[in-house]
DNA sequence: GTCTATAGATTGATAGAC
DNA sequence: GTCTATCAATCTATAGAC
């Protein structure tokens, strides 16, 4: 079916512009990986700019079924923020190997000046004004609670990128207990 | 002269790697920026991956220039940590425009799966340990000292992220303020 | 040491048969 | 919708004249 056809390549390029960076991901990899020819590929996607959006799509869409679900297990704000904190941790392993999907794909579309790029840009938005909203609801005014969105988003990249560089668990755990602490505690900026 | 050539195309190719990234910086790019023929380039380097090389080399020695630099300016460790700190600030247009240079050619060198990933990662290490010789100087144990390093490297490496993707300059500047507070203060982890 | 010319592989993208 | 065959451009890299 041509849905499903589309679906997979948006999926197997999610998973290898993650994995191995947007540019350096050709169409063969993309292709083989989802086990159809390079020819009709063009059937679904004219150029690769139109996969890349549709990628950044797709994690977008992804990323607000996850805030959602995260949302329904629980009405504790403080508990929503944790769930957030904790992801450096449930996604661990990959995060050591290819850093943060987010992060790492900001950067790369920043340095080829790519068109795409806020859109990529929009995702970090996504969490930063979920996260903003968990803040406005334990009683802090919006600008205050901006800007501790931004300070949990800022902890995630710099763990993200550190945990990829030197691939230090104990590390990753402490700055998470440290958060955490922060959060129970007097959510000093 | 041969040694002024192979210089201008290292500096040429350390600025583009960090503007465009690795894989997109092309021989062509470089040559023209040096103002050689693609053909000379060959005299100097044999393959792209000597370039890389000799960057990361480069870097590592600026590095070490700049970090006893710093040492030379001042003899109090919270002095040289905040020196350190400021770099996000120093350094603002650059970061907002293209990220911190060591947090992405790590991370593009891991997606690449390339050989010299260890050798970036080894520039990070240089800030590591200096950071670390100074919480140690301040009192503190190792691998306390280690870990504080390693907390202030994740906060340059989150703020740089960050500043990349949303070139929101109070955000870094509360950021430096906070994290100088906490080089002030109790210097919890 | 620097150049021009070119090889050889890969890339993104197209045309047309089935 | 999927395929094979192919194009044009670009890339890294080489050969050889000056």
């Amino acid at each position: 079916m041509s849905a499903t056809t589309r679906a997979q390549i948006v999926e197997a390029a999610d998973r290898l512009f993650y994995e191995q960076g947007f540019e350096h991901t050709s169409f063969t990899a993309i292709a083989e990986t989802v086990g159809i020819s390079r020819g009709n590929f063009y059937y679904h996607f004219r150029t690769k700019d139109e996969i890349l959006a549709a990628v950044i799509d797709f994690r977008i869409e992804t990323t607000r079924d996850m805030l959602r679900q995260w949302a329904a297990e629980t009405a504790d704000p403080a508990q929503r923020i944790r769930r957030f904190i904790r992801i450096v941790l449930t996604n661990g392993a990959d995060i050591r190997e290819f850093g943060c999907p987010v992060g790492t794909l900001t950067a790369e579309l920043a340095k080829l000046r790519h068109p795409s790029r806020p859109e990529a840009v929009a995702l970090f938005t996504l969490f930063r004004d979920w996260l903003a909203g968990q803040f406005t609801a334990l009683g802090h005014h919006p600008a205050t609670a901006d800007a501790m969105a931004l300070h949990v988003l800022a902890f995630s990249q710099g763990v993200a990128t550190l945990a990829n560089a030197f691939g230090d668990d104990d590390f990753v755990r402490r700055e998470v207990d440290r958060l955490e602490a922060w959060l129970a505690g007097g959510l000093t900026l």
